[in-house]
DNA sequence: TTGTACGCGTTATCAC
DNA sequence: GTGATAACGCGTACAA
């Protein structure tokens, strides 16, 4: 493990101080065209690259960034991870990942002491933990860089991404009522994530807009889960008046409708449309293809790193007129049919 | 943001010298039982913890590992993370993550690039790139520690943890064989994958210890996505004779096969019998739910960072005893049936 | 058993 | 524009 160059190396061999060197490094307006051109070449040949352990220490930062979660969805991380190491590793930014729960009451401690360990010059939110707003106040308390990806607007734009979901949700209710459909029912997710009320609530409105009304014992909750969609399903397909489209909060509920449906002899889509949100790995894969809303879960992880490595170098203003919001889209495919 | 407190601190509440505070943190036996009481208590009270900055920088370590991978499945991806960080976090290590291009011809030099950078003190590789012998031949010559996760040993113990899937392919063929099946087809991945030939391998020797033979063209190679699954599928079924069941190299390509079948008409399990590898998420979710091999990814990538661990701090010989090899097992579903 | 002094590679404060 | 020099927080010969 041979050890590499110095600033040192780096100052001796091109004549200069040390002092000069950083300069060139961080790109300081105070240095002499013919300084910087030789340091540079020096830089060059020896293939120097400053180290991020003793500029931390000398400058109170890590050039870390943090990934917090607790998210079931293993695709949409893998996305998300490398949005945000697109833009950070060409920054000089490396990503430090902590997966944590949710509904832990230390919740807020166990980040702070990630954080603290590794002295992250700051921290992305994945849903649902971006929605505690708890843990947002801690990390503003602390004058702490941080960004949430969320379903909707709930701080300040330099620290939101947010996917418009109550948008996309009455898209496809615009699509389900084109399609013919009156008896529609809804499984949402758990009340206590706003990205579930979000998107009940775009469903909604987004019906009402063609005279339609979610009938109330047609609005079933689940958890999310694969289990809890087929659960909802089997209570909504099992009365004696049956809807004939059911949106899900997402793709592992809608796989689940898709079960249920399939053991009641059911088929979809002739006899049952069904959608989901996510476009997940699920979605192209399980038969009949669901169709579904796809977020730009890439360009939204690139938004948020490209926001805090702004406000890290101390530019807020600019982190804010990065754009916030981003549109999902209407995927369809075969689980929907014209009625 | 609070900067938190130094050993500095702590040996001056101590009422002991800097020194002594860091002996009783890296743990040195050469510590006064009452001396080490005091600045324990101290270090309690201050809420202290070293900064891996300075650490770093006056030892030469980072407390960083890395994982790089070049991996399409994302829960196998967070499944490794999480069991790293089950061991690393708890010892003091961070995880930073690295993707790359298996087919890059900058391969190693993205790798060390990342290394460097941020000085990791290892790195875990996991499949495929953890093939790549030359890789390995890099890091073990720049004497950086790593780890290997793969599917046979491809070097010393304590540089792998192995999941034997040569036995597992082989128990299912056993259970094909026992469900009275003769006419068996199988969807290798790229040869190029030590992890396709093994599976594979082990697949006909379990068969021919049931005096069964692969017949050559009823071995088709996709590339383990969905889309060469159900082109596989398309030329295994599409002949006049047609084999009664199809053992897919993953679960997707297995998914592949059973959107094929749908296609063609051809009920499964009823008609044709479908396995898969993996266990990933899709392989429960979809209809029917799949029968497949799961590996204990999660015990897996514990393992692995305890290896690492035990390597970065100079106990190679631990590493070396701790387990290489794990077993993953045949998960039955609804996919398979008997003839 | 405990303490002193210095080095790790960088940034930041001043002078010049 | 440029250069000594002092931090930054910690580990570690070397002494005591």
């Amino acid at each position: 493990m041979l050890k590499s160059s110095t600033i040192n190396d780096v100052a001796r061999l091109a004549g200069v101080s040390k002092r000069t060197v950083s300069r060139v490094i961080n790109g300081s307006l105070a240095v002499g065209e013919s300084t910087r051109v030789k340091v540079e070449k020096v830089i060059a040949e020896l293939n120097y690259s400053p180290s991020p352990q003793a500029r931390g220490l000398a400058s109170s930062r890590s050039y870390l960034l943090g990934l917090i979660y607790d998210n079931p969805d293993a695709l949409y991380l893998d996305d998300v991870q490398r949005g945000v190491l697109e833009v950070c590793s060409q920054l000089g930014y490396e990503l430090v990942v902590h997966p944590c729960r949710y509904r832990s009451e230390t919740l807020v401690q166990d980040c702070f002491a990630f954080i603290n360990r590794s002295k992250l010059d700051g921290v992305i939110l994945l849903p649902p933990v971006s929605e505690l707003d708890h843990l947002a106040a801690a990390l503003k308390e602390a004058e702490r860089p941080y960004v949430r990806l969320t379903s909707v607007l709930l701080d300040e734009t330099y620290h939101s991404v947010v996917s418009d979901d109550r948008a996309a949700a009455a898209e496809m209710a615009r699509y389900f009522a084109q399609l013919g459909h009156q008896d529609i029912a809804f499984i949402s997710g758990p009340q206590r994530y706003k990205s579930s009320t979000e998107r009940m609530e775009g469903f909604q409105l987004g019906l009402s807009a063609y005279g339609i009304k979610l009938r109330p014992d047609w609005i079933v909750e689940g958890n999310n889960s694969f289990e809890t969609g087929i659960e909802c399903a089997q209570q909504l397909l099992s009365g004696t008046d049956k809807p004939t489209a059911i949106f899900a909060n997402n793709d592992q509920m809608a796989a689940g409708v898709l079960k249920a449906a399939h053991e009641l002899g059911i088929k979809v889509p002739e006899q049952l449309s069904v959608a989901g949100f996510d476009d997940n790995l699920l979605a192209s894969r399980i038969i009949p293809a669901l169709t579904t809303i796809r977020r730009p879960v890439r360009q939204m992880a690139q938004l948020a790193a490209t926001k805090i490595i702004m406000d890290i170098e101390d530019n807020r203003h600019g982190a804010g007129h990065v754009a916030a919001k981003v549109a999902p889209t209407l995927v369809v495919r075969e689980s929907t049919k014209r009625l």
